[in-house]
RNA sequence: GCGCCCGUAGCUCAAUCGGAUAGAGCAACAGCCUUCUAAGCUGUAGGUUACUGGUUCGAUUCCAGUCGGGCGUACCA
């Protein structure tokens, strides 16, 4: 419908002579506004020199639109030009929904094109925890909004088995092996306190006893406990359905010879240098020496960065149109760093995303949960899908914008009533299903007329017309939603579906014996209701239960 | 100190590249179930969008400054 409106308006400017500008559509927000508005006048105020009302009205009377689709232009306010679509065009939106049902809100704008999403990628240290929560869902949820305008997507988890931190899992689960035998061995300042190490540390007593007493391979810890922890992962993961097609590990760039080769170049092009014993990569054009940062440590292994643009570069070389990394603000400072060093090796960083979202605080009603990783009553990720369940997990990470602080309301999302807002979404699912269970019954007619033999003029109070206008939304809602990567807006628009759909139901008998014409049209408003309900949920990753 | 993010109703948050009267939910108050799920609907109340200036037809949105909060500021990742 914009692009529709948008060529007719550009026609019209090219009629008058009127320079192009980049004028707007918007929804409006009041229907006494019509159904779109544009600012099309006001931005030729200025150089026309010319009241916005004047260029309003002359653009008025020069267009031509088609009264099928549009009923109506008006001017209004300071030079708004409002369109007031015609209702028939909802109606027969209201056939497209259901023909295409799981494919309705689908577009192919994005169609032949690749992305590649990587995220969670916590090393397997430990198991996931509350921290990892938000990024896990937001990337579940992005990945579904990308595949919905057309992308292929790539789905990758990058790790690190070897390095500082998994010394330090191999020699925890080393000491906790050996305190089975020798409850006064000493454990590690700074090693992993989580049970999951006693764990690990107990299936290797019981398949080798104490025959690894004397041993310092500390090789066969670290395994163990990579093992166990990977195994517990993606079990964490599974249990969210959150599926990677690759597990990516930093190994390879050392065995393919990356790293080096990177180093080298940096080397070659004069923009790394030696200094302490370390190799240092000149940040900001080389200008300020505070900004430099180590690449090489001076025990000659290379810091996180080296790896990260290597990795990256093995990204943009595998040809990908849209490489999204998904981090937390805690790391939110480092990717520069990593972009910069790629763009200095002449590689293209715009196909880069880098979505950072703020942190997280936890909460049981007004209660502050402490997390550390360090201890061992960190909460783990597992334990909140337990106990609240993964509907409830997917739903309050992603429900608020990535830029703000997000409190979690533990005791809230535990909640099954209607102060939990996912419900009031779910109910308007069940609501549905509860209704067509009944017309099962009465009106069964409903599963077999078709809608093009039937008479749309029926359906004629405003609770149907807002809903069949808020169900013609959810397509661009999508294609919105996904530009920004903002899966939440998908929630708010539900939102607004659920709410046109319970005054609907409120204010109009479904089914009704008495007029099988008119209830087989609502039924169909149903019918388009709840896909669009099913359509949304499965995009942010949440069940659409059947009763409830 | 510096960098990034944020500050909107009592609370948690929306607000479509700057648009018309800043919207929802919860909490509060008043109503609605002998009819399809009351986890619902209707209404009332609640705001100087932290503050000060600027840019313009028009600012919650952009710019500058002030105050307040989060995260970072490693030869950890």
């Amino acid at each position: 419908m914009k692009k529709h409106l948008n060529k007719i308006l550009t026609e019209t400017f090219e009629k008058l002579n009127y320079p192009l500008k980049d004028f707007q559509f918007d929804n409006t927000k009041d229907p006494k506004f019509g159904d779109f508005s544009t600012n099309a006048a006001m931005l030729l105020a200025k150089d026309l020199k010319l009241q916005p009302r004047e260029i309003a009205g002359e653009i008025i009377s020069n267009l031509r639109y088609d009264s099928e689709l549009i009923s109506k232009v008006e001017i209004a306010g300071p030079g708004f030009i409002n369109f007031f679509v015609n209702e028939n065009y909802y109606k027969q939106n209201l056939l497209n929904i259901i023909s295409e049902l799981d494919q309705y809100g689908r577009s192919e704008i994005n169609i032949n094109k690749t992305a590649d999403l990587e995220w969670v990628s916590a090393n397997p240290t430990g198991p996931l925890h509350l921290g990892h929560g938000r990024g896990l869902c937001l990337g579940k949820s992005i990945a579904n909004l990308l595949e919905w305008t057309g992308y292929r997507i790539t789905r990758e988890y990058y790790y690190n088995d070897a390095g500082n931190q998994m010394n330090n899992l191999a020699k925890s689960v080393h000491a906790r092996y050996m305190q089975l035998t020798d409850p006064d061995y000493p454990f590690p300042e700074d090693g992993y306190v989580g049970d999951y190490v006693k764990k690990i540390a107990q299936i290797i007593f019981d398949e080798r006893k104490d025959s690894l007493k004397d041993s310092d391979d500390m090789d066969l810890f670290k395994k163990a406990g990579e093992n166990y922890n990977f195994k517990q992962i993606r079990k964490t993961l599974d249990s969210l359905g959150v599926h990677h097609d690759i597990f990516f590990n930093e190994t390879s760039l050392y065995e393919n010879k990356s790293i080096e080769k990177i180093l080298k170049e940096f080397k070659d092009k004069d923009l790394s240098y030696e200094k302490d014993g370390a190799v240092w990569l000149k940040m900001g054009s080389g200008i300020d020496p505070e900004k430099d940062k180590v690449i090489v440590k001076a025990t000659g292994e290379p810091t996180y960065r080296l790896p990260d643009i290597a990795y990256h570069i093995d990204k943009i070389n595998r040809g990908f149109d849209l490489i999204i990394d998904i981090l937390g603000s805690d790391h939110g400072d480092t990717h520069k760093e990593v972009l910069y060093g790629v763009k200095l090796l002449g590689f293209d960083q715009e196909r880069i995303k880098v979505i950072i979202h703020q942190m997280v605080t936890f909460k049981i009603g007004d209660e502050t949960v402490k997390m550390s990783k360090r201890s061992d009553n960190a909460l783990y990720l597992d334990d909140l899908v337990n106990d609240i369940g993964a509907d409830a997990t997917q739903f309050f990470f992603i429900m608020r914008g990535i830029n703000t602080h997000l409190d979690f309301d533990i005791k809230l999302a535990k909640e099954q009533s209607e102060k939990n807002p996912m419900y009031y979404l779910q109910y308007a699912h069940a609501r549905i299903c509860g209704i067509l269970r009944n017309a099962d019954d009465n009106i069964p007619e409903y599963k077999t007329t078709d809608l093009k033999d039937s008479d749309l003029s029926l359906l004629s109070t405003p609770e149907e017309t807002d809903l069949l206008k808020t169900l013609s939304r959810f397509p661009e809602e999508v294609i919105n939603s996904a530009a920004s990567f903002e899966p939440h807006k998908i929630i708010t628009y539900l939102n607004e579906t659920a709410e046109s759909f319970h005054r609907f139901y409120h204010n109009n008998r479904v089914v009704d014996k008495d007029n099988i014409q008119l209830s087989v049209l609502r039924l169909k408003i149903c019918l388009a209701v709840r896909q669009v309900l099913k359509n949304g949920f499965s995009i942010i990753g949440i069940s659409a239960p059947e009763r409830m």
